[in-house]
RNA sequence: GGUUCCGUAGCUCAACUGGAUAGAGCAAUUGCCUUCUAAGCAAUAGGUUAUGCGUUCGAGUCGCAUCGGAAUCACCA
């Protein structure tokens, strides 16, 4: 595209195309031809520079990833970080995988990763469950009732909400006013009590509140390994939340901070186009931005990351906005300045956004465990019967659990989304499967292949074996390690998920016309050459689904 | 109401950061398995990129306005 240099040139679009064109070819190696059209000038890179490519790099199990220096400072991650009153549902969902997906690109990008986890483990909402479960779960236990732990907690979440209505309908009848009445019922103030007896470090109370963590500590880890992610560091809300007050002491001196008649401690952000911000109650107790901005703080003298990152749903714009505000311009903190929040659009249904209390969300172990069966059904229904159990199971497991990743990591992390449940997400087409399929099959092929050729296969002679469509593949592979680069910097896994894709189309197409084993015989070299590169494509495929934390079949 | 984000095929999503004729999948119709794995390939059909004006060689992409949707604006987290 020559239009930028008219200017200089002073000639028509064609002929400044010619002029460039020539110079390339006299002093560039790589370029064989060029042709010009409409003002764009097409450069051709000779076959060699392509089959030369594929001879270094089809053998390098590092492709397209960046070494990590020495003594590089980290990137810290932070995601998931789920209350502990209900299972994890769909919107969890997207936040772990994308959290575990980028940190893995960020990894292959050439970075020490970090990736820690914040449970939200204290507050209003599990003094919920647990007054629920004191008055009515009669000492069930995860044991007693067969049921995973956070799923259980999460019953007496719902059980206290059921309650908790119809105390405020009934007091509405008695002619409490709505406001009062939810403000009123018993059993929310019997819930506050005990928050207030948990911060008394009550003995029972204490007890009973680690004992209904531990269950849900024990439900999302059987999740989380279902998932396929982990973390370096788990931090609790419970050990941290009286953080951030040195900050706001710090604040307070440098007078970026003021008390407000009121007692409670403020900055004032309007001329940065936002609002006044409360930083600390008038009792002196924390609220959530002290504790962000204090974990902030003791994760930066922790680890020195040059970034840190949060990966948090975009209704938290404005909380980050003020986070970042506050640490880097306001204090005046360089390493305030490195925070990003990664936002994510919401998971929504057909019928609008999930709520848990009102039981329109989609769980995530059921979803994992539904994909799973129709993985199952799916190979049974294609006949693919030369498995044995054991391998059906891991097959239907890699299959569903890979689907699932991929339809949530395929979009742009930023925009929202909409899930279908009435609809199950697809199997063919531009899906987890379709790619894993491509990958199974290439496997089998250069099995047969190698085989078929035995010493012929390492003949690595490629030159004049280039047809069109080997150039097509090994262009797109040639593309694999920028891709991982931007993926990198725009954080989003989407890229690589149709990077992959568009390869395993291409290839796809490629499998299709042009036979490969068929050429053993007659013309080997180029049986050699086309399974090399079946080769290179498998392994960039799996290394591609690797960063989306997708495994691949070798046979399926 | 203030601020921020989003409107692309019937549906779900792309479009290399301003470039060539806006692409895939699903759904629909039609071809291709005596086997290199048909979870595949090929083909047909589907669009005034919400609308209008502007910026320039060139706009889905940038600016302004209008319409429609979402989030947020707590001494909750």
């Amino acid at each position: 595209m020559v239009f930028p240099f008219l200017k200089i040139s002073k000639t028509s679009p064609e002929n400044t195309a010619k002029q460039i064109g020539d110079k390339l070819l006299e002093i560039c190696p790589l370029i064989e031809r060029y042709n010009v059209i409409k003002g764009f000038l097409n450069l051709t890179v000779k076959d060699a520079e392509w089959t030369g490519f594929v001879e270094q790099e089809k053998d390098n199990t590092l492709f397209g990833h960046m070494a990590a220096p020495e003594n590089a400072q980290p990137v810290l991650i932070e995601f998931s970080s789920p209350n502990t009153n209900k299972p994890l549902h769909l919107g969890h969902v997207r936040n772990n995988l994308l959290g575990d997906s980028v940190s893995r690109i960020l990894a292959a990008a050439g970075n020490q990763v970090i990736k820690v986890n914040l449970v939200n483990d204290r507050g209003i909402h599990i003094c919920k469950s647990m007054i629920a479960w004191k008055k009515y779960g009669n000492g069930e236990t995860p044991e007693s009732t067969g049921m995973k732990g956070d799923h259980l907690v999460g019953k007496y979440y719902v059980e206290f909400d059921k309650h908790y209505k119809e105390e405020v309908d009934e007091l509405k009848k008695k002619g409490l006013g709505e406001e009062e009445a939810t403000k009123k019922a018993p059993i929310l103030l019997e819930a506050q009590a005990m928050l207030r007896k948990w911060e008394e470090g009550d003995e029972e109370t204490r007890k009973l509140w680690g004992m209904m963590n531990g269950w849900v500590y024990n439900g999302f880890e059987s999740t989380y390994q279902r998932m396929g992610i982990a973390f370096d560091k788990t931090y609790y809300e419970s050990n941290t939340y009286l953080l951030g007050k040195e900050i706001v002491k710090e604040g307070l001196d440098k007078k970026v901070f003021y008390y407000h008649t009121d007692g409670s401690v403020r900055i004032d952000l309007r001329t940065d186009g936002l609002d006044e911000k409360v930083l600390l109650r008038s009792d002196g107790t924390s609220v959530y931005m002290t504790q962000d901005l204090g974990t902030a703080l003791t994760r930066y003298r922790e680890f020195h990351p040059k970034q840190m990152i949060y990966v948090v749903g975009n209704e938290q714009n404005y909380h980050f906005d003020v986070l970042k505000l506050i640490l880097g311009k306001r204090l005046g903190y360089e390493w305030g300045k490195t925070i990003y929040h990664l936002s994510y659009g919401m998971v929504e249904l057909p019928s609008g956004k999930m709520k848990s209390r009102e039981g329109t969300v989609v769980d995530a172990d059921d979803l994992m465990e539904k994909m799973v069966e129709m993985a199952a059904e799916n190979s049974a229904q294609l006949g693919k019967t030369s498995f044995s159990e054991e391998e059906a199971r891991q097959l239907a497991e890699c299959v569903g659990i890979g689907a699932l990743k991929y339809f949530i990591l395929k979009v742009d992390p930023k925009k929202n989304m909409l899930f279908n449940p009435d609809e199950s997400i697809d199997l063919n087409g531009n899906t987890a499967p379709f790619i894993q399929y491509t990958h199974a099959r290439i496997r089998s092929l250069i099995a047969k292949g190698k085989e078929r050729l035995g010493n012929r296969f390492l003949q690595h002679n490629f030159d004049g074996l280039m047809d069109q469509m080997e150039k097509e593949i090994i262009r797109q592979l040639y593309e694999y390690p920028s891709n991982v680069a931007q993926a990198a910097e725009t954080f989003s896994p989407a890229l690589i998920a149709n990077y992959t894709y568009e390869l395993a189309k291409t290839y796809n197409r490629f499998y299709q016309e042009c036979p490969i084993l068929k050429a053993a015989e007659t013309d080997a070299p180029r049986c050699a050459f086309r399974l090399h590169i079946s080769q290179f494509t498998a392994d960039v495929i799996r290394d591609a689904m690797g960063l989306l934390g997708i495994d691949v079949p070798d046979k399926m």
